[in-house]
DNA sequence: AAAATAACGTACTGATCGGTATGTTATTTG
DNA sequence: CAAATAACATACCGATCAGTACGTTATTTT
């Protein structure tokens, strides 16, 4: 041990990260970063590696935390429905609350770099199987319940949802009409019955 | 007017577009394209003007390529439901056949480059917003012939099914196993009924 | 207090970026 | 045939890229 750190990890880890998620992998430059967290290019590399670990480290800590979210939001509503008509509406009136449209981190590295980096094809496979697990079970406990019919085949239904999601998350970057999101949320939500 | 042009503009710009497909924008660059399109850089600038330029040229290339094979596809198959499965079907088909995974240029663009730039947000929703009406000529065809019900609102669930397509084609990036793919497609094409 | 060590700031590296100036070659027009 | 013109190839531009060498400063350990 020697001189101690002057920055706080987990703080500039958190400012790469919505720079990259705002940006992207190529878009972002170690120039917009050193800029973002406020250190120097020199401590980027003893701290994180290169540029590419450094997104992952960033990519990493956004899908815990994106994921930990998504459980809580879905199990603090008693009503399954309501709890999925809700956690849609949160990502659409995200999108619409007039900031820069981010979109999902992991479904923006998805395009970007999982075609061609195999690191990130699994990480971000992982994410989205680990996210259609939470709805499985959150349609389970609804099953449960009595809230929906026993009949569901939870883990289709979860998997289609999923998809839904993604769909929904990628065409609001294109700010459609509001009409548009409001009949695909109502299609897709009568899947629950 | 003096010498002429030594290439074919419509087949170099083909060659433009297979490149920012699968690289998309940023990753792609000015030597990159040289060696595919196979002119020369000032070729290129008196041809298309700049990077950006040549690439809302590929893109509106292939949104008008898309749409009509799309329209065509759909219109081959006189069972509207049949027609909607193989349509997905290919789609995935594509994916999983080995080659680099392209998914779409349109969608690809949506993501990196709607957000930051209004002039590919209005280019992606189009086409976007044109698909979605395919499809829902597509579904009112359906309720014509007596194939679907009539009570279906035809717009919505074109937009919804839409939007499944967007994040089947986005989830496909990342090589999910096959059963959450056909999963999916199952529940998505359950809305036809 | 002295030696060791690690984080710091500065300034630099070669490579590559998008874009262009310039001279040459080929075709058209008068 | 000669003048005009546009596409060609080469070679270059300044800017920026990701990454690092190096000397300084601060903290720990002996």
């Amino acid at each position: 041990m020697a001189r101690t750190r002057e920055f706080d990890e987990e703080q500039v880890l958190h400012a790469a990260m919505q720079l990259f998620w705002e940006k992207g992998y190529e878009a972002t430059s170690l120039s917009d970063l050193t800029a973002r967290m406020g250190i120097t290019r020199p401590s980027i590399y003893s701290a994180f590696g290169d540029k590419k670990e450094l997104f992952e480290a960033a990519l990493r800590k956004y899908t815990m935390t994106r994921a930990s979210e998504m459980r809580t939001k879905l199990q603090s509503n008693p009503s399954v429905k309501e709890a999925f008509r809700t956690f849609f509406e949160d990502v659409i009136a995200e999108e619409y609350s007039g900031g820069p449209s981010r979109g999902c981190f992991c479904i923006n590295t998805m395009v970007e770099l999982a075609p061609h980096d195999e690191k990130f094809e699994i990480l971000t496979r992982e994410h989205q199987m680990y996210l259609s697990v939470i709805f499985q079970e959150t349609i389970e406990r609804g099953i449960q319940s009595g809230e929906l019919k026993a009949v569901a085949d939870a883990k289709a239904l979860a998997q289609a949802l999923i998809t839904s999601l993604i769909g929904l998350t990628v065409i609001l970057k294109s700010r459609p009409q509001r009409a548009f999101v409001d009949n695909t949320l109502d299609v897709t939500l009568s899947l629950l019955k």
